[in-house]
DNA sequence: CCTCGCAAGTTTGTCGACAATAATGTCCGC
DNA sequence: GCGGACATTATTGTCGACAAACTTGCGAGG
């Protein structure tokens, strides 16, 4: 029966003003430092206070917004140090999945994986930036996919929502792709050559280079 | 005016509530599994549904109970499956710290180190178990402490959480100390000597074993 | 005897209202 | 004119009540 228009208590209200507000805040709608009103998110999202204050406190445990008690929720302003910091750890847990992924890959995989490294070389070359860092992202998720690691996906995934700011300065460093694009190669082959170790190391070096570009942009002065 | 007696409202309640309710569930009040109905808690916590699901939330944002909409909360159960994922991630993060705790640990520190490795084997040697046990989270908590990361520190906060009923049965297995102890001292003497390399890999290679004896406990069968 | 459907009871989902706290503006005394 | 105490206001903290959904037990039909 089909009842799709029976809506008299919106259902699952929760779910949907938490994934709202999380976008709003991902897409930089809010900006860091921002406070965010109670009273306010209720009339932007429709949803009762009690509501919205959930989803707050859903995005508090995400590392997304920060609450201190009676003053209000606020987005996290994540300093060049923190997001160092979590690119850190993003450098070891990926490099986690990655070991993992070199010894679970199917031969199908390893398809997909030299494909999405030809696309980038190709990217690369015709200089189509959004596209590569496009390439990067779903390279990272199809890594994560195969290694097939639900508790370091998790984790991989909460520091990755809080570093979104500093991950696009970062795309926009000129001289980036040719820095990483033979990394990113190294990582699928060595995925597909199922090397764990290589796998590994290969990882964390990309990482590494990421993380000097950040603390180079630090020194540069961010824009 | 004595008002020791009014308390209309009490204040703080959200923070009590979850500590207490974190506390309950850590130390096996709650049973892995076993539903988790809010009005009981309000009772037993003396708090309004309000808070007890506020503390609900946050517990699960810990990975300590898992709520399923219109299901309620339970304690989360651990598999050996996730015990084991838990516990390589725990390994690549210490990794970090102890390596970056080789890189910023002072002298006193390096004394404080030295003396609960002294301490650890007198303990094994003593075949006091308990004791040893607590020397060794002394010695993981001394690490995080020096390695001064409070991002890669939150996670293993959260993840050791998700533990204590593992890590207890692993206290059990007999002959874990000789096989720790050992690890536990080239740890120290990396850090001392400030080999940031070593420390990473002392590090783990000590968790390493650890994931090795819980699947050896798994193809036992627990207790 | 088993299965399906219905109804009662239990538990969770959402809301609006009120109390408490922090932030702000203002007035008085110096 | 300036600083501090006080009143005001804005915002968050907590609660009880009601609605929706799931679970369970019972009875009728096969």
């Amino acid at each position: 029966m089909p009842d799709q228009e029976r809506r008299p208590r919106a259902a699952g209200t929760a779910a949907r003003v938490r994934d709202a507000l999380r976008d709003a805040v991902l897409t930089g709608e809010y900006l860091p430092g921002e406070r965010l009103v109670e009273a306010q998110l209720c009339e932007r999202l429709e949803a009762s206070r009690f509501t919205v204050r959930a989803a707050l406190q859903d995005l508090a445990g995400e590392g997304l917004v920060e609450v201190q008690r009676n003053r209000g929720a606020q987005v996290r302003k994540v300093s060049m140090a923190e997001a160092v910091e979590i690119t850190e750890v993003r450098m070891v847990v990926e490099g986690l999945i990655a070991g993992r992924a070199a010894e679970l890959v199917t031969g199908e995989q390893a398809i997909e994986l030299d494909e999405i490294g030809v696309l980038m070389r190709r990217a690369v070359e015709a200089g189509e930036h959004r596209r590569y860092s496009d390439l990067n992202q779903r390279l990272h998720g199809l890594v994560r996919r195969i290694g097939a690691h639900s508790t370091a996906d998790r984790i991989v995934e909460t520091l990755r929502g809080q570093l979104v700011r500093h991950q696009y300065m970062l795309s926009l460093v000129p001289g980036r792709p040719q820095t990483s694009l033979p990394q990113h190669e190294r990582i699928i082959a060595a995925i597909r050559d199922r090397d764990p170790k290589a796998a590994e190391t290969a990882m964390r070096d990309h990482i590494a280079s990421v993380i000097e570009a950040l603390k180079a942009i630090d020194y540069m002065g961010p824009a």
